[in-house]
DNA sequence: TATTGTTATACTCTATAACTATA
DNA sequence: TATAGTTATAGAGTATAACAATA
């Protein structure tokens, strides 16, 4: 086998997809960790961040923005509804607006400081210009329709 | 609120733990989907490189290098086997080397050639030196030491 | 006819604890 | 004492199919 080929000395070392999941595997096993703090899970936290900038949202729209299917967010809610974070409302027969209470206002301020606290962490790897870099790349590859 | 609060207008579009996990799910299913064509996983194509890479190496080996625990490589080792991509003997009493058949070289060829279409097809959003620096400072969040 | 919420289910991936045999 | 392989098990996360109620 030929020295140039691009698989043979370190195979995983050029591979964008290998480095991105354990980037990403990295990245979300420090947040969890983080989150235990306020007993919140990272998915738990990104809903109660979607929720308090798109209040009346129902829980389709969020699993339709996170990428998670309609049967997989019924627990997620129930968990969240159960625990005190959230509200429902109905809207119509079908659908219920959700709402955060003032524990889960409370609760979301709490994961905002660990949040800022996690992406510090991370980002601080770079400069500004990097970051900025950075960001835009990753957001060419995890965008659906660019 | 202050609209200069950077959790408000997009409260996912700054996370860079956010879009690197979107980022690593939408790379990954694509490969996933690819993989398909000769019935492997993704783990499997890369423990059939690094087993090409370092022929003779024992299953706890490439467990630490891809960070899976050694109770998690038993089936998936077992399954390689059984499907007669790889063999094993034993070296000591208790650790056997690892080494590709024929079988094995032959589907590791088809494989490459799916990761260079998958790799090629994300790497062409970007130019050279976007790739290079999104590799490097990738590179920076998932290793384990730096 | 399409959508929302729901239940049930299954499959993958991951994590832990314990055991054996070997070094 | 530490390591390699293994078993069993439990917990997440994810995927599909089906159903009732509603739009």
């Amino acid at each position: 086998m030929p020295s140039s080929d691009p698989h043979s000395l370190h195979p995983l070392d050029n591979l964008l997809g290998y480095h991105l999941r354990r980037a990403s595997v990295a990245m979300m096993a420090d947040f969890g960790k983080r989150l235990q703090a306020i007993k919140l899970r990272p998915t738990e936290a990104t809903i109660l961040l979607l929720i308090e900038t798109n209040p009346g949202c129902i829980q389709s729209d969020i699993g339709r923005i996170l990428g998670i299917q309609r049967a997989n967010m019924v627990p997620m809610i129930a968990a969240l509804e159960k625990a005190g974070l959230i509200a429902r409302s109905a809207m119509d027969g079908r659908s219920h607006a959700l709402h955060l209470t003032e524990q889960g206002e409370e609760t979301l301020q709490a994961a905002k400081t660990i949040i800022d606290a996690h992406e510090n962490y991370f980002q601080s790897m770079f400069s500004a210009d990097e970051n900025k870099a950075l960001l835009t790349s990753i957001h060419r590859i995890s965008k659906p329709g660019d």
